[in-house]
DNA sequence: ACTGAAAGCTGTCGCGT
DNA sequence: ACGCGACAGCTTTCAGT
């Protein structure tokens, strides 16, 4: 856990960076204020500290044939000793389920599935998913219409007060 | 809608920049066997036929002191006449709600919302998000562990045959 | 359709302030 | 801490095959 000095400046450039990840250091620099020297060794710092773990490429899904997507809630069996390993391993195998979260509430995992079409959702349902090991039911709600889908993370928060932080350790200044 | 030739290099292309998209083109020839600037016209291509919609730099959640994520389930209240709207608008405008989704099943909605912690994820709930107009109520699951999240996208189905697809027309080759 | 070279940019580092 | 300037490396275009 090491101390970490973040400034607006290095706000604002993350900020810039998590919205268009090609920007030039120079570009960047006019928006935050800075030379691209400085952007540059800013970067270096950001990325070293693990703010910035890397860098994608958006593509979009409808693009590229991927019109459905859907979220399923997944219930394990019980048995005595806790096995839970194979279905998360099992899960992770598969390219068609981008996340899979362990939640509270009702159900054990939320998965979020993509695939070309309901008929390919349904086989791969069918023919992958439910046969991964330890599965008591699964529930699933088909994304019918987006409303917002962003990767962008808020920021506010680290300007704000507020009260310490596990890990990295923040100065903003 | 456009007609568009995609071979196995693109494919290539586009799955490693979306993993790594601050390759070199130089790097990425290398990968895909194709020189730099064969990469290059292609990815003007790609991005042109809207196949790749932009960059971005990954930030991670934990390190910014996001350390609360949960999935927010809303059912709206009826009335004749059906204004969701105001609804949709007042989530776009949330930056904590990075996502929000109509859906099959018991909900009308789907929020993936994140904050620093929980006190603020309550305060956030109480404060922004039941205020938001026309909700009848709320079911929230709080993310426990992540078993698996990417942004990357399963591109195996361009390359099997498949049923013709909607919007932009392959030809793989 | 691909390669290779050439010209223009970009990132990075040393240095001065 | 910051900006300037220089150099190395990258991107992109163009001509040639």
């Amino acid at each position: 856990m090491s101390t970490l000095s973040i400034d607006r400046h290095d706000l604002a450039l993350l900020d810039a960076l998590q919205r268009s990840g090609d920007a030039t250091n120079a570009t960047l620099g006019e928006a935050v204020h800075l030379s691209a020297s400085q952007v540059s060794r800013r970067l270096q710092r950001l990325q070293e500290a693990g703010l910035i773990t890397g860098y994608a490429a958006l593509l979009d899904p409808a693009a590229l044939g991927l019109d459905v997507m859907a979220f399923a809630h997944v219930v394990l069996e019980r048995h005595g000793g806790v096995r839970t390993e194979a279905f998360e391993d099992g899960v992770a195998a598969l390219p068609e389920v981008l996340e899979c979260f362990s939640v509270s509430g009702n159900a054990d995992y939320v998965l979020r599935i993509v695939a070309p079409d309901l008929a390919a959702f349904s086989e791969l349902m069918m023919k992958r998913v439910l046969r991964l090991p330890g599965i008591a039911n699964i529930k699933t709600d088909i994304v019918l219409g987006k409303v917002k889908q962003t990767h962008v993370l808020p920021l506010e928060h680290i300007a704000r007060p507020g009260r310490p932080r596990r890990g990295v350790r923040f100065t903003v200044s």
